[in-house]
DNA sequence: GGCAGAAACTGACTGCGCTCAGTTTTGTGA
DNA sequence: TCACAAAACTGAGCGCAGTCAGTTTCTGCC
């Protein structure tokens, strides 16, 4: 009967213990062995569960991945928004907080890859938990552009939602392929080819009378 | 030493014709069965080969459900281009290439979904043979571009390859998402989201002056 | 033809993700 | 306090993808 015991139904409480046990001892397994190495069992005893109780709280080994992953990118996007470079334009807040996320994946490419392949793949719950990311991101970058659209420095006349999304459809599709060929890539390498995507795909919000005069230089090679 | 000999070695010949059971095989049963349902150690016995052989020729169960989708869009892409629609807009063009594509993946959604979510992740070979599609579509849709541009329908200052790469990701990430959601939604609500992604990235090659006019009308709603 | 070495093939076996029939714990009402 | 239902938990067991030590088939050479 103590002031604790009636915060929450002692069930309830019990769950979210055993919930957060078994993400720790994912997390930290994963960290250490590896993904594919890591067995459901070693995670289940870890956390001091039996080996079929993992299952009640997630639907597979994917599940758990992407709660983990998704929990962590929370963080990293929400840190990136909070160091936006001042004065800087939309590209290169774009990059930075894109740039996060990436440096993010290379920290634990195996985590990574498996994260983005299983993705849009997982139990219901889960599913709407990354749609919930995805759409977070994309809200605040197209806060991003509005701004810019606020003090006409771009045209006010385009979705600034639907560019934002556009951008993120474009970073998972990059991100993916640079992934799946087993990372021998350098991660500059990926956010290049992702500044050129951007840079295509932004140009639809210079303001018309800009861009007509951009067209007298044909192409802005060399920086 | 009859005629056929001289084709090729008896290995190779033997070598090919394996190669072409196991597919027959598994392609049969992942359409009769579904691709979950059917087991690795049936298509090898359909193929009148032994468990262990099939994975000789390939890497994994994935990796043939690739080799498999991969021949197919071939013909898809193949038959696609040859069917373009006259006199017809970029964005038409796009979205009845892409469209084809889309049919497919909606024959069978269990199939598509395997597809598309390993796609990337399959053994080297796979995987550049997965690249060479990829490539082959993004080159001749970039070929439509050029056309266009050297009519001066379009702005040719602008990069046809690279808008043509941006729209195959534009492509793959909607398409995942929309296998990723349990296909409820109709292959029409896909097709709706890309004509959105299309038009917005399409806009770039509009050349200056059009655009320009176009800015009056702040909005174009409603067909 | 016959032999040696290589390449191709085999299927019993392994390990692991996941299930489910049975057990324990918790909450509730008398 | 006890009975009893429901929720939570358990771990032995199942099915299957993928492996590998051993076997067969092929090829080039004398």
């Amino acid at each position: 009967m103590s002031a604790v015991a009636l915060e929450l139904p002692r069930r309830e409480r019990n769950k979210q213990e055993k919930r957060a046990a078994l993400l720790a001892a994912a997390r930290s397994l994963f960290a250490r062995k590896g993904f594919a190495a890591t067995t459901t069992a070693e995670i289940a005893a870890r956390a001091g569960v039996g080996a079929g109780t993992l299952f009640l709280y997630f639907a597979s080994k994917d599940d758990l991945l992407v709660a983990i992953f998704r929990a962590d990118m929370d963080a990293v996007v929400a840190r990136a928004f909070a160091t936006l470079p001042k004065r800087a334009s939309l590209l290169t807040e774009l990059l930075h907080v894109y740039g996060a996320m990436i440096a993010f994946h290379e920290r634990d490419p195996e985590l990574a890859r498996a994260f983005v392949k299983e993705m849009l793949f997982v139990s219901p719950a889960n599913l709407a938990s990354v749609f919930e990311f995805i759409d977070g991101v994309g809200a605040r970058i197209a806060a991003r552009i509005a701004l810019r659209q606020a003090r006409g420095e771009l045209d006010p006349a385009v979705s600034a939602e639907r560019v934002a999304d556009n951008c993120f459809a474009l970073y998972i599709a990059r991100l993916q392929k640079w992934l799946g060929l087993g990372e021998r890539l350098a991660s500059e390498e990926l956010l290049a080819r992702l500044r050129e995507s951007f840079e295509l795909q932004l140009r639809v919000l210079e303001p018309a009378e800009a861009r007509a005069t951009k067209r007298a230089r044909p192409r802005t090679r060399r920086a």
